[in-house]
DNA sequence: AATATATGTGCCC
DNA sequence: TGGGCACCCTATAT
């Protein structure tokens, strides 16, 4: 047992008088009454506090003259300090005022009266109308897009879950991609290493691969090739090349051959993409290095690169969508790195981003690849408009919430692949909101040429965080990875057109799910899982799970300007 | 309904 | 450079 601090060995209710003072000669009512002022500091309390606080607590007991009475005073839960309480007041949480602000980090204010809160472009320079005169960027911009189409209007924004499965997976989702041909399918990866491959228009057609990874599964890539392959790479160290109609799993390389010998040597590959036009898939590990596998002989080639600081994890990685030479990394040595992959080695980066924090994500945009979007956890959204442009700085930061939470898979903004304009970026949010007395947490759509918040979706059904988005590469679709369970959502108007009536039906979740659970007292749904999941090798189809076209969930998509308070 | 728990990153020494 | 510890909105199982 670690060693008590003094701070947790503060009682949290302190016991006082009513009547002050008389007999009570030690030091401890002086204590009490500084409690009361501001908190003061409990720094100047003597060490063995907590012994005499208990006597006196027997000593007053005992002599019952002077009653007492146990007043809940304020202590904060964040900072233990009293006169202020921090935490959810019904769904709305409150900042303790003694730490900087839980949005844009900067101190002097709260969550609550943050400026990037109140108006969410707060901070943000707009696209300024540019006018280059760099002659590559004119012929870039020629070619590519005569003319700049405006971001998809809003009403095609997913704003309505029409669809989820519960607890499809055993662990949190950690990725999530759609199948480049088959509109309806799409794949899931979890903490615990399974894939998933749901036909979210059949419901509850799904099979889970649990023997492809022994533990997390980071990031995976369908081949657009041959799209009944999907890459995948692990914290186990390995990276696979899956089939998935039968889920035999072919691995390509294996960081940890000799197993476990312990934290410092176990590798584990975080970033993951694919080279078509080099034939090759690249992945990077935990220590800093990129590794190249060729997709023709499934083997590894060349010697692993050091691209990032050196012991670093190296968590993303995406090539350009149109220059095949160009590769984008980041990681968590702050930095987000574009190489050239001719002459790729340690410090040949052709530029390096820095962050002020983890980089959780870098890609190019899906269109022309000219612009470049970071997520990272100094809670900020970062934009590079042009490639070809300087770089020098980011042209926008966008302050949103999107902290660590070692609980949680991590925050990552991605690109609308439909929105013409590549300016329509989806992330989850962290910090809840209050919506009708529910602490929800929305996942945001946001222009990044202005920062202004597009708009949020949520569903009084899913109280949990969806740290993973994905958006539809053909179709108005989200799919969201929210704790283990997923999430299709779709645009209300395209989805009542479209779809007869009984096949509208929401699959319930979480709270929800228990309820209908017990509403309809069937007990065989997915949620036995773990059993069926840990055999090894084997597919899991679940059954139907519970249906319930009664209970429309309603989820707002609504512009900024129309928010709280 | 309180509590345990998993276990990433930053920062300090 | 590395160990130790703190840590603000978790989700879930008991």
């Amino acid at each position: 047992m670690p060693p008590q601090t003094r701070r947790t060995s503060f009682p949290k209710v302190v016991i006082e008088r009513d009547t002050d003072s008389e007999e009570s000669s030690s030091d401890e009512d002086e204590i009490d009454e500084e409690d009361d002022v501001v908190g003061e500091e409990e720094v100047t309390e003597p060490k063995a506090d907590e012994e005499e606080g208990e006597e006196e607590q027997e000593k007053s007991v005992t002599k019952k003259k002077t009653p007492i009475t146990i007043s809940l005073k304020k202590v904060c839960k964040v900072c233990k300090r009293t006169g202020h309480e921090a935490g959810f007041k019904g769904a709305t949480y409150i900042d303790c005022p003694m730490k900087p602000c839980f949005l844009c980090k900067m101190p002097g204010h709260t969550t609550m009266t943050c400026p990037h809160r109140v108006a969410t472009e707060y901070g943000v320079v707009p696209a300024p109308r540019r006018n280059t005169h760099r002659s590559l960027d004119y012929v870039f911009q020629r070619q590519l897009r005569p003319h700049i189409p405006k971001m998809k209007p809003e009403f095609v924004i997913p704003d309505q879950v029409n669809c989820a499965v519960i607890r499809y997976h055993s662990r949190r989702v950690t990725c999530l991609e759609f199948h480049p041909t088959n509109d309806n399918i799409l794949l899931s990866g979890d903490k615990k290493g399974q894939l998933g491959v749901w036909d979210f228009c059949k419901v509850y057609e799904k099979t889970v691969y649990s023997d492809i990874h022994g533990c997390i599964l980071n990031n995976m890539k369908l081949n657009p090739r041959n799209d009944g392959t999907v890459y995948t790479g692990s914290s186990d160290g390995t990276a696979c090349c899956v089939d998935l109609e039968t889920g035999i799993s072919l691995s390509l390389m294996n960081l940890n051959p000799n197993g476990w010998q312990g934290p410092s040597t176990w590798r584990m590959l975080y970033g993951l993409d694919i080279n078509l036009d080099k034939g090759v898939v690249l992945v990077a590990d935990n220590f800093g290095c990129l590794y190249t596998v060729d997709m023709r002989s499934n083997n590894v080639t060349g010697k692993p690169i050091l691209i990032h600081k050196k012991g670093s994890k190296v968590v993303g990685l995406h090539c350009n969508p149109l220059q095949p030479d160009l590769l984008l990394s980041c990681g968590n040595d702050h930095f987000a790195r574009i190489w050239d992959m001719r002459q790729l080695e340690t410090g040949s980066s052709l530029v390096d981003l820095p962050h002020k924090r983890v980089v959780n994500s870098a890609y190019f945009s899906p269109l022309t690849g000219s612009k470049i979007l970071t997520t990272s956890q100094d809670n900020r959204i970062r934009v590079w408009d042009s490639i070809f442009g300087s770089l020098d700085s980011p042209s926008r930061e966008i302050v949103h919430s999107h902290d660590f939470n070692r609980h949680l898979t991590a925050f990552r903004a991605e690109w609308d692949p439909k929105d013409q304009s590549e300016s329509l970026v989806v992330i989850g949010r962290y910090i809840s909101e209050n919506y009708n007395g529910a602490a929800l947490h929305p996942i945001d759509f946001i222009d990044i040429s202005t920062g202004q918040l597009v708009a949020e979706i949520m569903d009084p059904n899913i109280t949990t965080i969806s740290p993973v988005n994905k958006l539809h590469p053909r179709d108005d679709i989200l799919a969201s990875g929210s704790s283990r369970s997923l999430f299709i959502w779709r645009p209300k108007e395209k989805h009542e057109i479209e779809k007869p009536i009984d096949e509208r039906k929401i699959v319930l979740c979480g709270k929800a799910e228990k309820k209908a659970k017990r509403k309809f007292g069937d007990e065989s749904d997915c949620d036995s899982d773990d059993d069926g999941f840990t055999t090894k090798g084997k597919t899991v189809k679940s059954k139907q799970p519970y249906l319930d076209s009664t209970s429309t969930s309603k989820s707002k998509s609504k512009s900024k300007s129309s928010k709280k308070h």
